[in-house]
RNA sequence: GGCCCCGUCGUCUAGUGGUUAGGAUAUCUGGUUCUCAUCCAGAAGAUCGCGGGUUCGAAUCCCGCCGGGGUCACCA
């Protein structure tokens, strides 16, 4: 029989979570869903120095927020719990005595500052630093205060990875890992280990960054009589240059702040998912029950991958055009500019239809829709870099806006019926709809671009309109 | 530097011995009565990192090199 399947993701609560860890996350997730199994949130808070206030609160917003929900987590108590490693030490300290018993760790007697020099000893002979070397005859017995190290077993390791394939090395990088610090929190190394085992953890999921340092999590898994789950490596997702990892420092994006920008959570989860894994067939966008269906970590590309905002723009517009008007106008709500509040609800409906088509994300919501909401100030720029209008007086472009003006005040508004009355006075004027069209929609958005004419008219409605264009007319 | 991983259009990728190296995006052009966008049509864009092999035949297999990345913490 086999087992259920068991995911985790294990961030430390040092940050945000960019794209890049979200990618883990999703993945693990997928597995986990796919086969029916379970996600698991595990808080990887063992390093006091490094932990930031309120981060923790904004990992799992993050992760509710794309809807990648965990079955068990800090906040949702499972019968493996807890699911905070600060909270676990009790575990740690049991697993350690258990090595300790077996002879295979011991205490480092050590100061920093010797362990220090050990370094710069082997980097001054060109040689590689392992710690092994200056393994103690005579290690005293581990009262807390020292770190505590594993007594490793140096030798070859191959293994497969669920996404690289067979990996292989050599006893060389095999070392004495520090399993507890001396501040009293394990390390890492030992305690995700440790946690994996006893949460009955099936794939561990993780980045690149691991796999030098998996050889030592075997030797740890052997020493500890521990069942090795199924490892699957994340190639990493690199910065738009493509010299370096997605990393914080050099300008990786909160999700959440993709989300504030307008970005739904399904196209970016569509979005990172294809970020080095693809079905196999043509398709380039992915709801999330297709990821759940078609996901499999055989077909994760083992080559890093660039994080293109531009692919990421076609992605979200993609999803935003398979919205219904309803959806659409829900998430548009934030977005609206403050004027639209003394609006009426159906009229900014309107306007968000008018605009649905040509939204990247969300965020670009204001710039467009500003001119059905206040009047902008009139801009002969966009009459002078217009490449029809620019050759006429600005006289005749008024005349053709009070012929245009007479001939709407007859309209009832509707959308058909102000382009049948405008294709009337452009067979009337003789003029061609890029003169009379174009002087039309300046004058009553003064905006660089609108959706359709008559659309856009009906929507602001014949008061706004004629007065829009009296005004025109009156400083043309 | 040691060790490990990776290397197909600018970008995301398909491709596992025989393909005119396919798709998407980005770019450019044309069309959709006006602008921007969508949509449609089309163009351009890849000596498959380089050099050797193996083979009738190689992006695909082997070797070497180069380039990029990761890692060598009492961080994860």
């Amino acid at each position: 029989m086999t087992k259920t399947v068991r995911t985790r993701f294990a961030p430390s609560p040092t940050g945000f979570l960019h794209v890049g860890g979200i990618r883990t996350a999703l993945f693990a997730w997928l597995v986990a869903r796919q086969a029916n199994g379970t996600f698991i949130l595990r808080l990887e808070d063992t390093d006091k120095k490094r932990e930031v206030e309120g981060s923790a609160e904004h990992l799992i917003e993050s992760l509710k927020t794309l809807g990648l929900e965990y079955d068990e987590g800090p906040d949702k108590p499972g019968e493996f719990g807890p699911y905070k490693q600060s909270e676990r030490l009790d575990i740690y300290r049991e697993w350690a005595q258990k090595l300790i018993d077996a002879g295979r760790a011991y205490a480092d007697p050590y100061s920093p500052a010797e362990v220090q020099a050990f370094r710069e000893e082997a980097q001054k002979n060109k040689k590689p630093y392992l710690y092994r070397n200056h393994r103690p005859e005579n290690p005293p017995v581990w009262d807390g205060t020292q770190p505590l190290r594993l007594k490793s077993d140096p030798k070859d390791y191959t293994w497969q990875d669920a996404v690289m394939g067979e990996l292989s090395t050599g006893p060389e990088v095999i070392d004495d890992l520090i399993l507890v610090k001396s501040d009293g929190y394990p390390t890492y190394n030992f305690a995700h280990i440790v946690d994996d085992a006893l949460m009955g953890i099936t794939h561990v999921i993780r980045g690149q960054e691991f796999i030098s340092s998996t050889p030592n999590f075997l030797n740890i898994y052997e020493a500890l009589g521990i069942e090795k789950p199924i490892l699957a490596t994340m190639p990493h997702i690199l910065n738009e240059n493509g010299n370096k990892k997605l990393g914080k420092r050099d300008g990786a994006k909160d999700v959440l702040d993709y989300i504030k920008d307008g970005y739904l959570p399904e196209a970016l989860v569509s979005f990172i998912a294809t970020l080095g894994w693809n079905d196999g067939t043509e398709q380039e966008v992915f709801s999330k029950d297709e990821l759940i269906e078609k996901f499999s970590l055989s077909r994760v590309g083992k080559s890093g991958a660039h994080f293109d905002e531009r692919r990421l723009n076609w992605v979200n517009g993609q999803f935003i055009r398979g919205l219904s008007l309803d959806t659409l106008y829900e998430l548009s709500k934030p977005y609206l500019p403050a004027e639209a509040a003394e609006s009426e609800e159906s009229y900014n409906k309107q306007v968000i239809g008018l605009i649905q088509e040509r939204l990247k994300y969300l965020g670009e919501i204001p710039e467009l829709t500003q001119f059905f909401y206040t009047d902008l100030p009139v801009n002969l720029d966009l009459i002078t870099g217009n490449k029809q209008l620019k050759k006429r007086e600005l006289s005749e472009l008024r005349a053709l806006l009070e012929k245009s003006q007479a001939v709407l005040e007859l309209s009832d508004f509707s959308a058909e019926d102000i382009q049948k009355r405008l294709n009337n006075l452009l067979e009337e004027t003789d003029e061609k709809p890029g003169v009379l069209f174009s002087i039309i929609r300046i004058a009553t958005t003064w905006s660089p671009a609108s959706p359709a004419l008559a659309d856009t008219l009906a929507v602001l409605g014949k008061d706004r309109v004629l007065s829009r264009m009296q005004q025109s007319i009156n400083t043309l």
